[in-house]
DNA sequence: AACGTAAACTAACAATCGTTAGTTAAAATT
DNA sequence: AATTTTAACTAACGATTGTTAGTTTACGTT
């Protein structure tokens, strides 16, 4: 069963309070305050404040398995797909750059769905590693320690949501592009 | 006064706790079971919690701050003092991972010292940015809006201290030679 | 008009929070 | 030897936490 409409918004007045202060700094009536209800007038909506938790990490991440999906099933070079990967993270963290917050920040809170989160997650590194592998071997790439490499760009992928709402009047496109330049040729002349 | 050894002791062990859960959800009770000791006893040493978090963050804060100063100093093109940048975070992140965590994700959770915190990082931000302003007027770094660059370098050097541990069998030396490379000339072939 | 449901409410629960007060035992200083 | 200091302890405080139970109100459907 799909989330109801209130549940969305009470998830949405959630990310926006986990951005603010991190999960655990927030309670349910900080929440509810915002809603404009009581506290206990949230559970008729979610089963408990882990749910909420759960569901911005969860939707988020499988959405960037799956766009990481569609990018490596593509066959094209390492470096287009690197672009294309760029473009995935501006877009989903333009578009949700509060439940980003917790997907960066608040995973370790998970109980249940834990596990699943980290097996994701080690699968989207993974992926990418073998692309920037790929590109090694094909000769597009700098033969570096690839999980530097790795590391550096996904860093500044991970940081987006922070970044993005400071500059909202910087087209997506634009920022994906200026991004793709930096993070693949460098900033040296 | 100097900080007594002890203290320094339950310094260390709660910066070790708040990387791994953040500072909300770390009790004064578990730093005290990780010591062996009671809570309560805690307070002969600390003034609160909060106190723990200012030490960790403004003491780290400050080393930024003084190293960044340094290297405005010299009389050295832009592009080495970026490389002398990307050594500084690799140091003080070597040394201070668990602190590093607070430094990133828990600042918000500063009283007192909160805006003096947002004043240094502020103030640190620009000094990074004057400088790859400056490397552009003088034609070492590419015309890009400078902001994108800032972001992209500080974001990968602001999450070193989640991935020196994973490497701690990397030279910092090695470690920050090759992110040079990667943050100032790309990995693009 | 009667009924059922959705979504709010009040009230309260046990658990846990940071912190304080007062005490004790050992170590350091006089 | 007497005294002060250090650092632990026990016990408890009021506040806040996530959550549950039971109730009320409004609305759509029969």
């Amino acid at each position: 069963m799909n989330p109801s409409p209130r549940k969305l918004e009470i998830i949405s007045v959630a990310s926006t309070l986990f951005k603010e202060k991190g999960y655990s700094a927030v309670t349910m009536r900080d929440i509810a305050k915002v809603m404009g209800i009581k506290a206990a007038s949230l559970y008729n909506h979610i089963k408990n404040k882990e749910e909420i938790l759960t569901f911005i990490i969860i939707s988020l991440a499988e959405e960037f398995i799956d766009g990481l999906e569609k990018i490596k099933s593509g066959n094209n070079d390492c470096i287009y797909k690197l672009k294309q990967i760029i473009i995935l993270h501006v877009d989903i963290s333009s578009r949700n750059t509060n439940g980003m917050a917790s997907l960066n920040n608040d995973w370790m809170h998970l109980k249940d769905q834990l596990n699943h989160y980290l097996a994701l997650r080690m699968e989207y590194e993974n992926s990418f590693r073998n692309i920037i592998s790929e590109g090694i071997l094909k000769n597009e790439i700098k033969n570096i320690n690839p999980d530097i490499m790795v590391f550096s760009i996904l860093s500044t992928l991970r940081s987006l949501y922070l970044w993005v709402p400071k500059k909202d009047d910087m087209e997506p496109t634009l920022l994906a592009a200026n991004l793709s330049e930096v993070l693949l040729k460098g900033i040296n002349k």
